[in-house]
Parts: structure tokens; C-alpha cells; sequence
DNA sequence: AGCCTTATTGGTCAGATGGCCAACTACGTG
DNA sequence: CACGTAGTTGGCCATCTGACCAATAAGGCT
């Protein structure tokens, strides 16, 4: 047999594997939860030995925060990407394509990992600042994208900070159902179709269509 | 020494002891968390030793979940008292109380629970059970709540449920930054002030009044 | 009073976790 | 080619967790 059961030893420049390691715990993160990145865990999936991982993240805790700051941080630059290379989208364009992305099925995933963060942060002050930066990001790219909706005159608020907060409010609301399965309907006493009812679907594209002066139905269709 | 460090032997009917194990936990899983819920946890409080957890609750994770459902229960009589006996308060008064109170800062620990729960739920289906079973009676009751006002003319709205999904995706969208300590502020770069900023302050009570036709700042004016 | 059910104890066990450290070796440097 | 830095290994440890079980004794019943 030629392979053995301890694999080759590959060595890496510090650089390379610190970013290889973050990369992957990220995936667990959204894949399986924040408190499933472990030493033995992440040495798992990259083939290497848990003494390693510890060794280029001294303090667990720092991997689950770094770890959910790069998960954050690219799903945020793809449902918002930043302004310059997208100046040619509409701020409306922009903003329905954000809101429906966000509150699809397809990102329950980052819906839970928010959650997830949310609630560990709890116990963890390196991830509560790391949420916090994170949050703080968010609501600027999104209140830049608001204020510029409004320059443009598609957008009309005398409080673009405000509306901000008020969407993401109302995004992370419905985020936190996220691990609600919906598929377990036709259950008598449940309230399982209560998550379907229609004024749910479209809350947070409706809360901001009010919250900007915009004809309601207007984002929705703005949504590719 | 007239204390020995075996402590007396105390034999207790098994509904009490019980009751007294699931109230324990109840309070454990409102000031440090569900996940602080553990049988020498739990053991350690009442004084007696872990095994006795163990035996009336075969499964730890069953102990987690009942303890959540006591804690929410309790905490929602309070906020949200069934209607019999407080048929004298007005359908606006009670809405108000119950938000105002909600969102205030003493219920900072049902919040966390609340955020707890749904996280944790990923991972516990017995408990994923038991969130869904909560919300659907916080749903019922202030469904209810909102129906009596329309019947008594002091609310507007042709979609109660709707309505009452609306301000419950509020207030939960509101916890969502039950971790975030408030009183960090003064740091340059950090969104401590946002979390202050107007529009959240009421948010809740603006949601409701804009979904049940009522004049702002009525809800506010109506909290004792 | 004695008995008998069972609540309660005390101990063990396996599994998973983070942290630590000496030894090994891959790879760039001289 | 030899050397030495440092990336990597393998192993050990303390700690915490839930689960399990035989032995004990408390308290109600006859």
C-alpha cells in the first residue's frame, strides 16, 4: 500500500497555511456552527495534526472569532458588494437584490451563523467585539447605499441611519427563525404555517419600500 | 464540627423534587445560559449530588428543553397575562405594557434566553420543538390581544396574524443585540451609539402603532 | 415495631475539549 | 553540501461533559 497512515508532511510559509486554516474554519462555521471549530476539527479537514492548528491560534477563541469575521465579511461583500465597481446598478437595484438574497432560503446559512455569533458572543468577548465590527460594517455599507438611493432621488428619508437600522432589524427578526425548520408543516397544534404567511415573505423588502418612500411592490420587482 | 461534608440525606416526593430541579434550571438557563444548564450544575445548587439529575431526567438534553419552556412560560404570563382576569385593562394598555416592558433593558435576560434557545435549537431537536411550541403561544396570545382591540374599535387592521407576526419580528429582531453590552461606547470607531440612536428606542411600539392604525406615540403614552 | 419501596448516593466510565511541550524534519541559507 | 531556523508532529495532561449502576437509607405502610 502506498499510502501510509500518516500522510506526508507538507510544510507550508506561515502566511499560506494561517489563511488555509481560517478558510476552512470559516466553512464549518457556516456550514455546521461556530462551536464546531475545533482543533481536532479543523486538523481533520486539512489533513494535518491538532497541535498545529494550536499552534498558529494560541487561544481557541481567537480561531471562532477570525474565522466568523472572514465568513461574514465575504458573504457581505457578495449580497452588497461594495460601491465603485457597482455604480452603474441602481441604488433600488442594489437594495432588492441585498434584501431578497438575504431573506432567500438559499442564505439560511448566513442567517444561522449570525444567530450563532449572536449568541456566543455571549460567553466570548473577542467574538462580541469581532460581531459588533462586523455589524458595524454592514450597517455603514448599507446606510452608504441608502444615503446615495436618496442623492439620486429614488430614495426619500430625512433619517437614512434610521431606516438603516430599522431594515436590519427587521432582516435580523426574521433571521432569527432561521433555524425553524419550515418543513414540518400538516402538524395540528404547530405554527408551522404561520412562517409562511404572506405578509412574513415580504416583510423586510415592505418595511423598507415604507421606510424609503417607495411605491410598495417596487423592490420586488426590482429584484432580478 | 456540627457540619459534616455530607449534608443531610433529605428524601423528597418525586413531583416536588422535580418542580424544584426544573425551576433551578429555569433560573440558571436566565442568568448564564442554557448551555450552563448541567447536571452537577444543577446538582451543585440544590445540594444534592449529580446522579439524582440524572435520574429524573434520563436525558440531559430534556432537562434543557423543559427548563426553557418553564422560564418562557413564566416570563410570559408576566408580560403578556391571560385575558380572564385582566379584562379591565384596556387592549391598548396591555399591548403597550407588554411592549415597553419587553424592550426594556430589565428583560435583557429573556432576550438572551430567547436568542439562546433558537440557537441552541440547531442542535437539539427536543428543544427545537419546544422553541416552536413557545412561539406559537406568545403568537396565540398576542394574536389575541390584537383581535380584542379591533373588536373593541381601539385597534385597525384587516390581518391580525400579520400584524401580530410584524411586531413579533420587531421585538425579535430588537433582541438580537441582547449581547451587545450597551455601555461600551466612547470608542471612536465602534457603533455603540448606533444601538442608542432614536429609531430603535421605539421601534417596536412604531411597528405597532403603524400596523394597528394608531396615532404615534399613543402605545408610549399609554405604558404606565 | 418492622418492612419495603424507591429516592438518593457515590463511584466509574468513555468521550471530547484546549493547552502545553519536546522531538522531528522540511526547507531556505550560507 | 552542511547548518540551523521554524513548521510540524505526537503525545500527554487536566477538565468537563452525560450516562450508567450497585449500594444505601429515608420515610410511608402495615
Amino acid at each position: 500500500m502506498t499510502s501510509r497512515p500518516q500522510a506526508a508532511r507538507t510544510r507550508k510559509p506561515p502566511g499560506e497555511r494561517r489563511a488555509e486554516i481560517l478558510h476552512t474554519a470559516a466553512r464549518i462555521a457556516l456550514d455546521e456552527g461556530l462551536e464546531r471549530i475545533t482543533l481536532r476539527r479543523v486538523a481533520d479537514e486539512l489533513g494535518v495534526r491538532p497541535g498545529l492548528i494550536g499552534h498558529y491560534f494560541p487561544a481557541a477563541d481567537d480561531l471562532v472569532s477570525e474565522a466568523f469575521a472572514h465568513a461574514a465579511a465575504q458573504e457581505r461583500d457578495t449580497l452588497l458588494p461594495p460601491g465603485s465597481h457597482e455604480a452603474d446598478r441602481s441604488p433600488t437595484a442594489r437594495l432588492a437584490g441585498f434584501l431578497v438574497r438575504l431573506t432567500g432560503a438559499d442564505c439560511l446559512d448566513l442567517s444561522r451563523l449570525w444567530l450563532n455569533a449572536r449568541h456566543l458572543s455571549r460567553f466570548k468577548p473577542g467574538l462580541r467585539a469581532t460581531v459588533r465590527e462586523q455589524e458595524s460594517l454592514t450597517r455603514t455599507a448599507l446606510t452608504g447605499l441608502v444615503e446615495e438611493g436618496v442623492r439620486r432621488g429614488e430614495f426619500r428619508t430625512d433619517d437614512p441611519l434610521g431606516a438603516t437600522l430599522h431594515i436590519l432589524v427587521t432582516v435580523d427578526g426574521l433571521g432569527a427563525y432561521a433555524n425553524d425548520d419550515i418543513d414540518s408543516g400538516s402538524n395540528g397544534e404547530s405554527n408551522g404555517d404561520d412562517l409562511n404567511h404572506p405578509a412574513l415573505q415580504d416583510l423586510a423588502l415592505t418595511v423598507a419600500e415604507h421606510r424609503l418612500a417607495l411605491t410598495p411592490g417596487l423592490l420586488r420587482a426590482a429584484a432580478i
